[in-house]
DNA sequence: GTGGTCTAGACCACC
DNA sequence: GTGGTCTAGACCACA
């Protein structure tokens, strides 16, 4: 696991969601058992202190659960990880949403704008991967 | 103008915010002079050095301008308007691609996502308009 | 007498430096009479408070002098306004080399530094004078 | 650091200019910590919310940043740092060019007076070497 | 009356 | 202990 921090953010904010994105994407399976929080703090670069900040939180969310003796693992609730999972995603539409509202976009207005978002995303990766084939190429 | 304040964000940055929009959505029109400091302290019922701290701020990024003794007004350079209205919405369209990322969705999937949301959003619009039409005439 | 202000400084400070420049490069003559307070106001675009001040100002300092009756003159005391023009001159010699050796620069460094400005300057003010010229001749 | 404030201008406008000063002529080095707001607030004689403001604004122009609950540095970016020692530089070179020029004096002329200037400090430079030195022999 | 600056003193989240 | 935010209240130059 990959750490990288930005300086305005509270660090155990940071933290917890690089975690969650570990989780959403699968690179932490639920049931997988954590490092523990000295290791991970170590790895981090943060104080222990910020770490165990960042897992009770997750915990409190229902991310983690942690067996005293055994160590933290990742949830294996799957109904509540997928009520999580939807409700972040629900959190993200609705600010989403809400952001574009409050520039004047209506909702059907907004998904049009992101659609052309996602186009021209398409486009520069597509050139992009042209470019790094290209490049490949060349060095032969 | 309303103001509505939440306790973790710092007040002058939802000041800002809360601004911004009253621009964006025309409410407040370019060249139009802003109450006193002090005026709009009291009717945010902040402290006039808040007040002034986010209208300085707004300042700095070209959305109002100042006259020192005469008072603030929108700004009216209307290509800087425009230039600011599309940062914001850039940096809205990508936060929300960054958020949908880091829960495992490709841009083109956060799209689809977010067209669900606008479907059921307008159906309950429907619903709701609906029900206040038939309200008025169970009323009658 | 053309009037351009900006914002962040004082109106009446910003009269009396452009007066000074007027006086300084001969635009306005010893003993030459001024228009009055109030037509200078109108003319300025400012309050005639603003206009006072100014004059007032600039009549402590020894540039004018005012007969009650007859009004505003350009000052005829020959010494003076050189002792005057000298001095300011020693103040912007004196601040130039104080705000060099602030940034590391000893007052040669200064001088080699600002030789190199005027070759730039001249150079594009040479590019401009036959861009200015070609334009000239195209529009034949 | 020694701090001298003069009354007519905003103290913490002062703060920045004697902080750039420090750190432009090495005496301040790049990611060295600063001392707290608190601590720099007392030594400079002013209040907590005054330092911040300065201190504020020089990060907002990139000489400094923060951690958060770390303390304050100077910037590392050696290529940000040029940059803005050579804005500073160009900002006083404009300005005394400006100057000189609403004084009646072209750059070339300027330049002339300046270099006079600088033999004027020169010979008084070494005539206050030389009384020094005949001074400490005349205590033998 | 306007924006701007300053002081004094407080509280907070974070590490 | 650190930076950051906020309040309450004051003073100033300017128009």
């Amino acid at each position: 696991m990959k750490w990288k921090f930005t300086g305005d953010i509270p660090i155990y904010l940071q933290i917890m969601e690089q975690m969650k994105e570990q989780i959403a994407t699968g690179t932490w399976k639920p049931g997988e058992k954590l490092p523990s929080v000295r290791e991970l703090a170590v790895q981090a670069g943060v104080n222990p202190n910020t770490m165990q900040k960042a897992l009770a939180e997750l915990e409190r969310e229902g991310m983690l659960y942690s067996q005293r003796t055994a160590g933290r693992f990742v949830s294996e609730n799957e109904e509540e990880m997928n009520r999580m999972q939807e409700r972040l995603v629900q959190q993200q539409l609705e600010g989403f949403a809400e952001g574009m509202r409050k520039l004047g976009y209506e909702p059907r207005e907004a998904l049009a704008v992101f659609e052309a978002y996602c186009s021209r995303w398409e486009e520069t990766a597509e050139r992009r991967r042209n470019e790094y084939i290209n490049g490949m190429q060349g060095s032969l």
